[in-house]
DNA sequence: ACCAAATCGTTAATGCTATGAATATTATTA
DNA sequence: TAATAATATTCATAGCATTAACGATTTGGT
């Protein structure tokens, strides 16, 4: 046996395969924890505020539009717009065109809560800029994005 | 106006915030999809599979001690160990030394399958590692950790 | 003009994720 | 020994999400 221990490849993938997993895993833990926080502190499912986050530069969105853009069933989007519905942030009429189509909208509260959401999300993510050191930044996103790449490209091969 | 248009600090910031936004979606997404790919090719619910790899080296865990790692209930423990017993994947003995105690540890066939999770996880971090450039795996695992740890202090600001 | 097919949204049945309060049993400790 | 603490379970409740079946409406072809 040798004291001056060398990794091999191999043994040098393994130590980044699991460190890109556990990097991974804190970096979705801290997603999920947000998520939680947020739903909490704006009293509302976090199904249906990612429902009243889709209103953005939208004046009217459709149940089958919001069902494809949160990629659910129009059955849960029912369900999701009924709630928003009875707290009063969300409105519906008629399509004047087609009566089978449905109208759905803000309502003033639910732009007012629609927009705290959105300056809690902007507030976070400069937050979390704020604690990246300002010459590491740039780096930082385009590492990441480089990331996303090989996640998707990953998922591509193997799903 | 001027044509030659510099942007500001703040336009930058903006820039920048909209994109880690941005980013973190797409990989906490990506992450969603592999963990409902997951689910059903292994056939268990995502909440018993995680139970099941949490027996990594440790030969027994208890109810109280799953719950801990896995920060659910204990109530809702009771239900994924109910679960995997049905399914042969995980047998329960009482302590010795303590009759308020339940053993839990996995059966051969939990052992197999709780492997073959394991692999899949190599297998995915390890295709998502090949689709980065050599010389670019190290920068990434770097400034995944500068994220992960701005995140963190993020966190710990705001919530 | 009419009928078949397609579209849109709802309802009902089902299953997974998760919590909290109440409870039974067993250990500890004062 | 009696009170208290620890462990796990049960029950009621709520959120997330799907599929199948349905009713209403529109559209397209004949």
């Amino acid at each position: 046996m040798n004291n001056v221990y060398v990794k091999t490849d191999e043994e040098l993938a393994e130590y980044q395969i699991s460190r890109l997993q556990d990097l991974i895993n804190e970096i979705v833990h801290c997603c999920e924890d947000k998520r939680l926080y947020e739903s909490q502190r704006f009293e509302l499912p976090y199904a249906e505020l990612r429902c009243l986050m889709l209103f953005e530069g939208e004046r009217y969105l459709t149940v089958k539009g919001i069902a494809q853009r949160l990629e659910v069933a129009k059955s849960r989007v029912t369900k999701l717009v009924n709630g928003l519905t009875e707290k009063g942030l969300v409105e519906t009429i008629e399509d004047p065109r087609d009566a089978r189509i449905k109208l759905i909208s803000l309502t003033p509260a639910g732009k007012a809560k629609s927009g705290e959401i959105a300056a809690f999300h902007s507030e976070i993510h400069a937050k979390i800029l704020a604690n990246i050191a300002t010459d590491e930044r740039l780096n930082t996103l385009s590492y990441l994005e480089v990331l996303r790449s090989a996640m998707e490209a990953a998922k591509a091969e193997v799903m």
